[in-house]
RNA sequence: GGGGGCGUAGCUCAGUCGGUUAGAGCGCCGGCCUGUCACGCCGGAGGUCGCGGGUUCGAGUCCCGUCGCUCCCGCCA
């Protein structure tokens, strides 16, 4: 991934580039010390630059100087050298490195830079604790496992506009400083200094202006657009991420799905990452979450979630009936022949205490019905069907949650994760890839109850599937696409009529007055002749770390946060001056006061 | 907002039941070394046990608080 150098006043080959092809060359490579070994008549050294390794020699009697100017030579500092590629005798050669066959004598040093002993390794070996690596970040970014994925990085978003590009997308920047809504995430604010006690919000995505951009004719769209959602953060979410932004107009489902494949598939091919041939199957939202208790499934491995409500209705187990009579349901799934301690699985209890249910109710398949103690609380009947449900065999766990359906269902959906883990269900080195279609235009909004009584599923600009009669029932034209478990996208087929839109918003809560108020120029050029259209967007960081096989986004990002949203290199966030914020008119803050609460 | 894990030398870690002078490997510094490649050998320096308070004759170890990192739930249209 790496062209030629230009030769210039300090190289003119790259270190990993070279090989027994160039035996007997003239040449001058730069770069940093990486690893030293002085044998006091003898100094190697490991000089490493962004293509590799090669080992430099310099023997006294023929690097002369430079053999002098070597023996102070230390990690990290930073040389140009002079010599000559030479192959290796028989037994000195290093396998372990691709330029390994030959070695470069030395004839010339120019000592460019010292380097201080760094706090940590520059190597692979050690973990290193994160703060320590993002406070001293540019020597993290030298480890060879940062190298690999910021070009695993550029090779994502490389092919993304390669692909883009040759289908005639035109790719605009949308603003960064624009305004707050209230819909959807917690905004970054920024005070206006001109406007004083006015705000800007950075951007949660570029939604709006692409779909404007389709109102203004421009069809095709793509953008890889920084976003900023002033949420908690995970391993794979940071307050500002970058995204994969497109739109196209005169679209159905179908059109956009077809494009990501296309984009998507040729960032896999390019980064070999094994994933099944476009078209990628498709799987309703209801599906998901019944079969694997989660909207983003993995479907690499089995241990699929039944219901079992039906068939265990009417048993003498309380702990059942009571969830049943009260409306929730009792889901299972079966773990196979796993011989589980007593311990093990009390654990499980955790698991799913985590998504808010009381406890798992394990089972194991006897010869005769049901093992253990919960047996005679069921008719043999039920443990029949049930073990028909579950497809259970002699000896097999069967493990029960009796909750909501929201409850059971995240419930087991964690527990087929952790099992799936623990058992070593996870194919290594094939990957799924499918897309969850046909989700719910809204859910009930709990957050507020005396305010809206629904809240959009995706956001409110998503065209509903159906009848805004019926916003219980109605499906959105949303789909997601999810790999391996990790949802790497999403986008829908968007509202393009001022009236349709406007009823969301009255479904939403948005009265009038508040719909102009936020959304007023949106609903303005929805009365100007809006195409229909919609669009996609892609976890640039998502994606870059499942090419990777990494699990944080941290270490794909050059320049992450820490969990708390700080930055231990520059020591962002951090106060300003009185200056700056009577600048801004925030007098609150410029002046100490009770209101710091 | 809530829950779990972690914090001891520059780095990665060990540190028993609360008990003498807090250890190891790597790194660093000095010396030796002409075929190493995680070079080797000899010697040496290096500690606010995250921070604050408490219990105790005595705290790295126990208790309370706090800060930071990390994972998860909530949250993330």
């Amino acid at each position: 991934m790496i062209s030629p150098p230009r030769p210039n006043a300090y190289r003119d080959s790259w270190c990993g580039d070279l090989g027994l092809a160039h035996a007997g060359d003239s040449v001058r490579v730069a770069g940093w010390v990486h690893r030293r070994r002085d044998h006091g008549g003898l100094i190697f050294i490991d000089l490493r630059d962004r293509s590799g390794l090669v080992q430099l020699v310099f023997h006294p009697e023929t690097s002369g100087a430079a053999f002098a100017l070597a023996e102070r030579l230390r990690s990290e500092h930073v040389v140009s050298a002079t010599g000559t590629v030479v192959r290796r005798e028989e037994g000195n050669v290093n396998p372990g490195i691709p330029t390994g066959e030959i070695e470069i004598t030395i004839s010339a040093l120019d000592v460019l830079a010292d380097s201080e002993t760094p706090p940590f390794p520059i190597d692979e070996d050690t973990p290193v604790d994160e703060t320590l690596r993002l406070r001293y970040r540019w020597l993290d970014l030298r480890r060879q496992g940062m190298l690999d994925a910021m070009l695993a990085r550029t090779l994502v978003t490389r092919t993304m506009r390669h692909v883009l590009d040759e289908r005639d997308f035109l790719e605009l920047e949308t603003p960064i400083l624009t305004k707050s809504t209230p819909e959807g995430a917690r905004d970054f604010l920024v005070p206006s200094r001109l406007s004083a006690g006015s705000w800007y919000a950075l951007p949660q995505s570029p939604q709006l202006f692409k779909q404007l951009l389709m109102m203004a004719g421009y069809e095709r769209y793509y953008q890889i657009a920084r976003c900023f959602r002033d949420e908690d953060l995970r391993a794979d979410r940071q307050p500002e991420f970058t995204q994969l932004d497109l739109e196209m107009a005169f679209v159905g489902e179908d059109d956009v799905i077809e494009v990501m494949e296309a984009v998507m598939s040729a960032v896999f091919e390019a980064t070999g990452f094994a994933v099944a041939p476009a078209p990628w199957p498709r799987m309703s939202y209801a599906e998901a979450v019944s079969r694997f208790g989660i909207d983003r499934p993995d479907t690499r491995f089995g241990l699929e979630i039944r219901d079992v409500s039906e068939i265990v209705r009417g048993s003498q187990f309380q702990v059942f009936e009571r969830v049943l009579a009260s409306g929730g349901v009792v889901r299972a799934l079966n773990a196979g022949r796993r011989e589980l301690s007593r311990s093990e699985l009390d654990a499980l209890n955790d698991v799913v205490r985590v998504h808010g249910a009381q406890a798992v109710a394990p089972i194991y398949v006897s010869a005769d019905g049901w093992a253990g103690n919960l047996a005679k609380f069921f008719s043999p009947q039920q443990i029949a069907a049930v073990g028909e449900r579950l497809e259970a065999a002699e000896g097999d766990l069967l493990l029960f949650v009796a909750d909501t359906p929201h409850v059971a269902a995240a419930s087991l959906g964690g527990l087929r994760l952790e099992l799936g883990a623990r058992f070593g269900l996870i194919p290594q080195g094939v990957h799924h890839a499918l897309w969850i279609v046909d989700f719910p235009m809204f859910e009930h909004d709990a957050t507020e109850p005396d305010r809206p009584r629904w809240a959009a599923i995706h956001h409110p600009f998503t065209a509903p599937a159906g009848d805004l009669e019926d916003p219980a029932n109605l499906l959105s034209r949303a789909y997601d696409l999810v790999i391996d478990g990790i949802e790497v996208g999403g986008g829908s087929i968007r509202i393009h009529t001022p009236e349709v839109q406007q009823r969301v918003f009255d479904l939403l809560g948005l009265d009038g007055d508040e719909a102009r108020e936020q959304f007023g120029f949106l609903l303005e050029a929805l009365r100007f002749g809006a195409p229909p259209h919609g669009g996609i967007a892609m976890g640039v960081d998502r994606i870059a770390a499942l090419v990777c096989g990494l699990e944080s986004i941290r270490d794909v990002i050059a320049f992450p946060k820490t969990a708390s949203g700080a930055d231990p290199l520059t020591g962002a966030p951090a106060p300003v001056s009185p200056h700056q914020l009577r600048e801004l008119a925030l007098r609150s803050l410029a002046e100490p006061g009770p209101q710091r609460a």
